[in-house]
RNA sequence: CGGGGCGUGGCGCAGCCAGGUAGCGCACCUGCAUGGGGCGUAGGAGGUCGGUGGUUCGAAUCCACUCGCCCCGACCA
């Protein structure tokens, strides 16, 4: 291709709206543009890169025996009504009615489809194990997109399900999936870490999230190196710590803190750490309202506290309405403390002695706090996020973990009966019994691994794409192309020498100052840059510049294409 | 959903408070010049100021409604 008949639509200036720096540079590079909030157009230079992940992606799920199909993004709501998710599934289902007034959905995920397709199609065990995906935009409406492709509403994934006869089977089908995850990841020249993750509302056996590690990402990941141990921070159970509690030392008392909502302003205002705090959420329970207690400087861990029965699930906190007509006070000053609702509260703020909490009247904190002496312990239970530094839970010689930010690309996931049970997909075992499928479904976010090989791989000046990514694999840079014969014959020839060994490369012949083009190539991430100009041709030689590692060269043209194949590293 | 912010040529912004000729930079087009890192120079085209309604002799500017986009949100409950 050359840059004289495509699109290349770079800018020069940053948007205004892009916060992230793969937002940024994916626009910059004239990668993509947004339509509406989370919906994008793919320009040809953000395309080729995506039909790149496509490709690595399809490649390893052909290899691991899973076969391609494709399946409607405009479903019946009479299949979401008989799994139940038409009701469930909330407001992030997008739902419309066609000139029937039928009602359909967006399908922000396939389950419903492809058991459908399955039960009408799988009578026996012999014709299993069955492994089905698609590569296919979904649609999900988020309360907030943001970050650009990173979190859109319409996006595309490849999504999978494993189809088995017995639970055995199907923990075989997921350890092949999950080991052609690793080969996609590593392919796609990706930093990124298998852990353990939450089944969540889906049930299920076991789950693992595949994250790409970056300081951007919106889910924090825990890693324990000397156990070889990882997960999202939300699943990690924290047992009760083994040391008691320390003896009251100060008496309860009653202080007024004007203005004070947060816990940073309190420990400011009195001057004591945010350990020594603790905080009180109050949450909409099975009956009434319930009140969660963590440790000031701890974080409330929703999936842990969902599963206490006496919290509604999905967890929703309470407005400041109910707040004020059940418990009276604003929020900023509750406490547990003369508490009218049930109270429960996480191990380690059942060892605290002499706490600071709200006085459930405005503007008023307790100090001095002491369970038993100046109220009833209450109901304790695990219910905080796990944090930098705190025990790994399956070490035995204080083995710590080690918190860092991930952006999750991939899931895999056992769903059991869940769908086949509710859809009744059933087939016939070796003993003529009718039985009900095994499941597994096998996620991978084909946009969003996009977005998250820049927040990777970039610097100040752009893009810099892993090779197995990049639009094309080398540019030519032709410095005078309008100007010289010399030059323009040379880099054609040279296009064609390299377009003809299959190499994908880009030929930048804009009229355009040299720096315009130099910065345009490393804006948009091309791995390798061969420079032609009048100066270096009169020696016979070319230029290199590697992307990556900033190395440049001369090479004498007759060695070119072997020296610049010996740079590539696929 | 709550809170905040922003909509003015393709992009980035000023003008709005104090109503009166719509402006700047980049990009674009035409010359000249230049040619190894987003040069220089001369000229030019392009906007019913998100929409609707109102106030006014007169609205980008004031008022009301509305649409769109962005940011923040248990941190405290």
């Amino acid at each position: 291709m050359r840059t004289s008949n495509f699109l290349l639509a770079t800018l020069k200036e940053t948007p205004a709206d892009a916060e992230v720096v793969s937002h940024r540079l994916m626009l910059r590079a004239g990668m993509v543009r947004q339509l509406a909030s989370g919906i994008y157009s793919w320009l040809p230079c953000g395309l080729r890169v995506l039909k790149k992940v496509e490709a690595i992606v399809r490649q390893e799920m052909d290899k691991a025996g899973a076969l391609e199909l494709l399946l409607p993004g405009v479903q019946p709501a009479e299949l979401w009504q008989e799994s139940g998710r038409w009701k469930d599934y909330g407001p992030e289902l997008l739902r419309l009615k066609d000139r029937h007034q039928r009602d359909f959905c967006l399908g922000p995920t396939h389950e419903e489809v492809i058991t459908s397709i399955v039960k009408n199609e799988i009578r026996s065990y012999r014709q299993l194990p069955l492994n089905l995906y698609q590569i296919q935009t979904k649609f999900r409406d988020e309360v907030r997109p943001r970050f650009g492709i990173m979190r859109g509403r319409e996006f595309i994934m490849k999504d999978a399900y494993s189809f088995d006869v017995s639970e055995q089977d199907s923990r075989h089908a997921y350890d092949k999936m999950y080991r052609a995850y690793e080969r996609i990841f590593d392919r796609l020249g990706l930093d990124y870490s298998a852990v353990e993750a939450d089944t969540g509302s889906i049930g299920g056996s076991f789950s693992h999230e595949f994250h790409v590690l970056a300081d951007s990402g919106e889910d924090k990941i825990a890693f324990c190196k000397a156990l070889n141990f990882a997960a999202n921070v939300e699943t990690i159970a924290l047992p009760a710590p083994q040391h008691g509690r320390a003896a009251p030392a100060q008496s309860m008392e009653m202080v007024e803190t004007p203005g004070v909502k947060t816990i940073e302003q309190l420990c400011k205002m009195l001057a004591v750490p945010a350990s020594k705090t603790v905080k009180t959420l109050v949450v909409k329970g099975t009956q009434g309202l319930t009140a969660m207690v963590v440790r000031g400087d701890h974080e409330l861990n929703a999936v842990k506290a969902e599963a206490l029965d006496s919290v509604s699930s999905p967890i929703r906190f309470a407005t400041s309405k109910e707040i004020k007509e059940i418990i009276g006070t604003e929020t900023g000053s509750i406490g547990p403390v003369g508490m009218n609702i049930p109270i429960v509260i996480d191990h380690t703020v059942a060892l605290m002695s002499d706490f600071v909490c709200g006085a459930n009247q405005a503007d008023r904190h307790f100090t001095g706090v002491n369970w038993d002496r100046d109220l009833p312990l209450a109901k304790v239970a695990d219910l905080r996020q796990a944090e930098d530094g705190d025990l790994c839970p399956g070490g035995e010689k204080g083995e710590t973990l080690t918190v860092r930010r991930g952006i999750e690309v991939g899931h895999v996931f056992q769903l059991g009966r869940k769908y086949s049970r509710a859809m009744n997909a059933f087939c016939t075992n070796d003993e003529g019994e009718k039985t009900l499928l095994f499941m597994g479904c096998y996620g991978i976010g084909v946009s969003r691994i996009v977005a998250a090989a820049i927040e990777q791989n970039h610097d100040e000046r752009g893009i810099i794409w892993p090779e197995s990514l990049a639009p094309y694999k080398v540019c030519i840079v032709a410095i005078g192309y309008h100007r010289s014969e010399k030059v323009r014959q040379a880099s054609e020839a040279l296009y064609q020498q390299l377009d003809d060994s299959g190499i994908e490369v880009l030929l930048d012949n804009r009229n355009e100052r040299p720096g315009v083009l130099f910065s345009d190539m490393e804006l948009i991430g091309i791995p390798h840059r061969i420079t032609v100009g009048e100066k270096s041709l009169e020696k016979n030689e070319f230029e290199y510049y590697g992307r990556k590692t900033g190395e440049t060269q001369t090479i004498a043209a007759p060695d070119l294409l072997a020296v610049l194949k010996s740079k590539f590293e696929i």
